[in-house]
RNA sequence: CGGGGUAUGGCGCAGUUGGUAGCGCGCUUGUCUGGGGGGCAAGAGGCCGUGAGUUCAAGUCUCGCUACUCCGACCA
């Protein structure tokens, strides 16, 4: 299918919104298939996307008193079967080196799948008194899962993330950083990627293999689905007795630690795109936009066209943005086109027509919105509409999701809701039973616990008391 | 792991009752164009996934294999 095709087929972005997904994401130049079946090549420019996102989550991260560190790919099996509940999440998923060096090993190597094993190891080591806590550490790194279906940036074999794995002395203090970093991948998502989340503790079936508390952001697509798009848990004391993170306290006694690891994705690049994406392709956030503003010289066989191009290109530059000028020997609608499909936030037109007049054609992608600007205020132009870019995809996709939340007191309202592309907000009694009948009956998973329930509130399934009011979607 | 589908040029596809492959896009060259996916002209590019079988003859029919994909189950 060529882009003229793509463009027919995704008029309407709700019929087919997996499709539309995977055909935006390759069309884009995001990414390509790997060799390998569930691994994906990341291209140029959408790797440059998660350049944005990693600089501005670690700045966060540094704020919040975390250090960047690298600890191996390579995990002896045995780290696995330390925690027992954490190997059993893990082990169907593990990817294990069985031979290296022309011989087969004594003990089997995993491809981290994450890395609580091996840093609960190294944080061991490296603990022994009080005075060695709060250790607050993050590492940029790959991991691997071997996942049955994979789709690009969602669910890949391999993917990039940053996972952060803290040691506290105390369980408030170990709560409080889970909550903590939890809420700064909230600000983030919301400021930076301006994707409105719900944040929550998860149910136990939920939650991450081995933690006694997992919390997550849930992120609505165009579709009503839901998307994890973070994760933060609390492991108690867990991790910390079957590594043997100790440390002397002041009473003199020997103590755990408890543990905390907190991670977000590539994932948060699909989150971008089915969460802003329209039928005409990627709409990127102006803050992790690579390309910021692209320009377009018109006419350019006439004399002073690309001159002027060059000009405007430097003017932006030198404020500060993140700027292109696509020379290339095609007509300007077809520019037009593939730059409005790769997300661009802003567009500037410029031509002969333009030049004599001393101003640019000014495009806004969120809108689609034209104006004429005077070349003496472009600079300005451009710094308010990238603004108001940003604050508008926020604003929208809230008020979509806000306009997608429903609520039911039983099973078939949950399907209901689900059906009609929402999230469900719904009674639950706290048990494994109710929350499998849901998933079986409506294919909808409880994805955070949003509050505890008022007096006479009951179960949408079995009609007992009920504990939470959850929020039930259909997930990614 | 269960059920369905697909495999033909870089991409998307067509290929009739069997007769040695065609279309759109892209690509190359030239030219006119250029403010929303341009026009004209000339080109390049294919062991039809793989192994066997039926036949004078297989992209087409039969069987096996492999890969990919969709829907379940499983999961960030």
């Amino acid at each position: 299918m060529d882009d003229k095709q793509f463009v027919k087929e995704i008029a309407n972005i709700d019929e087919n919104f997996a499709g539309w997904y995977t055909d935006v994401v390759t069309k884009t130049e995001l990414v390509d298939y790997g060799p390998v079946k569930g691994t994906m090549v990341i291209r140029p420019y959408g790797y440059a996307i998660w350049e944005n996102i990693q600089k501005e989550l670690d700045a966060r991260f540094k704020a919040a008193g975390s250090q960047n560190a690298y600890f191996p790919l390579l995990i002896p099996m045995s780290y696995f079967t330390k925690e027992a509940e954490h190997v059993e999440g893990f082990a169907p998923e593990v990817a294990v080196v069985t031979h290296a060096g022309g011989a087969k090993l004594e003990e089997p190597l995993a491809i981290r799948p994450t890395s609580e094993t091996i840093i609960g190891t190294m944080y061991a080591k490296w603990i022994q008194s009080y005075r060695d806590l709060p250790v607050i550490m993050n590492q940029w790194c790959n991991v691997m899962r071997w996942e049955k279906t994979t789709r690009p940036f969602l669910r890949t074999s391999e993917f990039l993330w940053q996972e952060g794995h803290t040691v506290h002395a105390t369980e408030e203090e170990a709560m409080e950083e889970t909550l903590k970093m939890l809420n700064v991948y909230k600000e983030f998502a919301e400021n930076v990627l301006a994707i409105p989340v719900l944040t929550g503790r998860k149910t136990e079936k939920e939650k991450f293999a081995g933690a006694l508390a997992t919390f997550g952001m849930e992120a609505m697509m165009k579709d009503g689905k839901s998307l994890q798009a973070g994760t933060s848990h609390y492991m108690g004391q867990n991790f910390a007795k079957s590594f043997e993170i100790k440390y002397l306290d002041k009473d003199g006694t020997l103590k755990y630690g408890y543990t905390t690891s907190w991670g977000v994705s590539t994932r948060l690049i699909g989150a971008i795109i089915m969460a802003h994406g329209d039928e005409r392709g990627l709409v990127l956030p102006p803050k992790v936009a690579p390309i910021q503003v692209i320009i377009i010289p018109v006419a350019a066989h006439k004399g002073g066209v690309n001159e002027k191009a060059d000009e405007i290109e430097n003017l932006l530059k030198e404020q500060g943005f993140k700027v292109k000028t696509d020379k290339r020997d095609m007509t300007p609608g077809r520019k037009f086109n593939e730059w409005e499909m790769k997300g661009v936030p802003v567009r500037i037109e410029i031509g002969p027509r333009d030049i004599e007049n001393g101003v640019a054609m000014v495009c806004r992608r969120d809108t689609f919105e034209k104006t004429t600007v005077k070349l003496t205020e472009l600079c300005e132009t451009v710094k308010t509409l990238l603004d108001e870019i940003q604050n508008n995809m926020l604003s929208k996709a809230k008020i979509a999701r806000d306009s997608h939340i429903v609520e039911a007191d039983s099973l078939d309202g949950i399907l209901k809701g689900v059906d009609g592309q929402n999230f469900v907000k719904a009674g639950w009694c706290g048990c494994r039973e109710c929350e499998d009948k849901i998933k079986e009956y409506a294919q909808a998973t409880a994805r955070i616990i949003d509050s505890d329930a008022k007096e006479g509130e009951v179960c949408a399934v079995c009609g007992k008391p009920a504990k939470h009011k959850v929020i039930f979607a259909r997930a990614y």
